[in-house]
DNA sequence: CCTGCATGTGAGAACCATTGTCAACAGGAG
DNA sequence: CTCCTGTTGACAATGGTTCTCACATGCAGG
């Protein structure tokens, strides 16, 4: 039985107005920010089961931090700015179609694949 | 100046008898175990080294940890098994101009990307 | 409306991979 | 062989994430 809460509602919340991927350690600040403070346990369990329902997509930081960001449902895959942190998302039929083909010719099942792609953007640029 | 130590030799030479990816602490264990003991901090400067020299890819985990592997040194991907780590290299420069062109078409500048392919090879499947 | 209670919360501790510290060590150029 | 400098490793510190558990609170069912 899952139960709707403050907590729940202000995390689900906070992805509203944001662009681009962020952390859960963030999320919290944002949240402690605007006087609508949660705990960082309750942060960290909301993004994780927002997660676990696709309403969030996660990437990891090359430094392993977990990062996150609501996005459409279907399958796709991110387009980010190193800068900041800007994000497209982008399909790729054809890719699908090479993973599987590559895995099915190496005889493995159970196919998934990670893909994103990483730049700098124009406005990124300008700003030098 | 870069020395040739014992310590580094050992590391490198784990990843010789190594097939898929593997964390430091494993190859710190390894090491342990070999008798041929080389210290954890030691063990982490080491993979690292070798992997900013091209000598090691590296991925990370679901939870963010850090693993190794020893690759050929030109561009590719991994086809790895979720059961037995078995990792196969592959190449797909459809996929690589791909990246390139939709990171174009959005303005996008200093493109990488980063695609992993997993699933459960043939061997595994059999072993149930 | 109440009440009961299973579920959710959060302050703080625990975890664990990784990185920093620094005194002791050891390649290797000269 | 010596000396200098890069390297090592026991240990502490970091930092993101998860766990604990006493307390709070949605939300059926009455
Ligand atoms: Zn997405
Ligand atoms: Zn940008
Ligand atoms: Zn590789
Ligand atoms: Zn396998």
């Amino acid at each position: 039985m899952v139960r709707t809460t403050r907590q729940r509602t202000a995390v689900a919340a906070v992805f509203d107005d944001l662009e681009g991927f962020h952390s859960a350690q963030e999320v919290h600040a944002k949240l402690r920010a605007s006087g609508d403070s949660v705990g960082l346990s309750t942060v960290y369990r909301a993004v994780q089961a927002l997660a676990d329902d696709g309403e969030l997509d996660s990437i990891r930081t090359d430094s392993g931090e977990a990062l996150y960001r609501r996005c459409s449902t279907q399958h796709h895959h991110h387009l980010v700015c190193r800068g900041c942190g800007r994000t497209v998302e982008v399909a790729g039929p054809a890719v699908e179609n090479w993973a599987d083909r590559v895995a099915a010719e190496h005889c493995f099942a159970d196919v998934s694949h990670t893909l994103e792609i990483f730049g700098t953007c124009a406005a990124c640029r300008a700003a030098g």
